[in-house]
DNA sequence: CGGTCACTTGATCGTCTTCAATACCAGTGG
DNA sequence: CCACTGGTATTGAAGACGATCAAGTGACCG
């Protein structure tokens, strides 16, 4: 149903010198709560990978040896049924922290959607870090309250929510924190395929082509290529997303 | 669609001596991690309320100016659709933490199922506590890593999972935190109503029913009364529960 | 007892899935 | 340049699972 390819490729040897302090993604990051004077710990812990389209970096039921942090790219994070379906239960771009589990196991699986750069961060290693830097341990406190109410909100969707409506509440999602194109404001990139974007939503691919195709003749989006998205009606789609029609 | 009654009672005045050294829920919460020596400074700021069932004390929206922790009692929380569509996040027992929130409002509600009794603890008191105990902090994360991957697992049944499939996940989970009693080891409580329990697992009463009695006539369960089961199959239940069957 | 409320059971309906065919697009080699 | 190929997306027709509508049952309580 779903075969992985490619494995990650270590680009700089951990301790690489200034791969923090230069980093682009670490202002939108937890990173940023180490401060500068203290960055090269952090750099001392780093390890920088990449992974092409389709790497598998994060294995549910592995044991959780690292924390991760996206650089570029985007990610896609699902958990797998034994018979081979598959839940998406979040995107992560540039700015994503990874790894957060109670147990010593990860919870999930993480695969590259397009190229993807991270950070690996040894788990033992961030602890005695967490200890010296409590803002950074605010940090992470705050990235796991906004993941759960991210969860709630998803639950809704995938409880209560019509295909329709699930199709414009990711829409809306997508164009507030999506890559946008050139031209129009209100036009975004999608980065994951269809089969990915019905693996998140709960639906099958062919429901959200037809429902996608439906919001395009009604006129609330406009579909330039598969991978491309214009919304037209940002207030009807929103409220359509809420659930207001 | 649903119209919540009785306002929560406040029992013991904030500062009330003793209140979280006689606690019986404290080694089961958060508490746990302000060491007894301390415990009057975390007793200071906690107020002890009771709420009879069916009580909103958490309304989604609302300025989120408390944290709450669960000394008796079950409780839902949920997320509306402004046309009545209830989606149930997760039900909390003794010792369970809640208020986490990104931003000024709460993200969901909460309401007494039966007779509650929580500590309230205003949040912005709650943060000088944590400057001085990093533990608490610690535990918190924990906390939160902990519901994330539980609303990762609600994700994947939600998404994905049949209906038969929910209820044989839901009866497992209960059957493992759920209140035991007295008699089998394998029978518990159900404090929720089929309504609760449909919310919860994205379903209908009707389909919640049915699917019960269906487990039911084939032995995987017994049904005493409505709100008690007693699994009958654990390892055929849990095949189902996890897609195995 | 009569009333209410939650739960159960039955019959029908609709949304989304499944199965299947076709269209499209990029890359490759004749 | 264009046929060929593999993968992805779209479109169509039939089917299934759970929802909806509706009636019936049972427990609790005044």
């Amino acid at each position: 149903m779903y075969t992985p390819s490619t494995r990650p490729v270590v680009l700089d040897p951990r301790g690489a010198a200034n791969i923090c302090a230069n980093c682009e993604a670490r202002s939108q990051s937890v990173c940023d709560a180490v401060p500068d004077s203290d960055i090269a710990r952090l750099a001392a812990i780093a390890v920088v990978t990449r992974a092409e389209p389709g790497t598998t970096f994060i294995q549910e039921g592995d044991s959780a040896t690292h924390f991760f942090n996206i650089s570029a790219g985007t990610v896609r994070m699902y958990k797998m049924l034994p018979d081979g379906r598959r839940q998406i239960t979040g995107f992560s771009g540039v700015g994503h922290f990874l790894g957060l589990a109670v147990s010593d196991t990860y919870a999930f699986s993480a695969e590259a959607i397009d190229r993807v750069r991270f950070c690996k961060f040894s788990r033992a290693r961030v602890r005695t870090l967490l200890d010296d830097f409590p803002a950074m341990e605010k940090r992470l406190l705050a990235v796991a309250s906004t993941e759960l109410v991210a969860a709630q909100d998803q639950m809704l969707l995938l409880g209560r929510k019509t295909a329709r409506e699930r199709l414009a509440s990711f829409l809306m999602l997508q164009s507030r924190q999506g890559t946008i194109c050139q031209g129009s404001r209100s036009r975004f990139a999608l980065p994951m395929s269809r089969g990915d974007i019905a693996d998140y939503l709960g639906l099958t691919i062919e429901t959200v082509s037809r429902t996608l195709t439906k919001l395009r003749t009604e006129g609330f989006i406009e579909i330039p290529s598969a991978s491309e998205i214009a919304i037209r009606a940002p207030g009807a789609l929103e409220n359509l997303a809420t659930g207001m029609a």
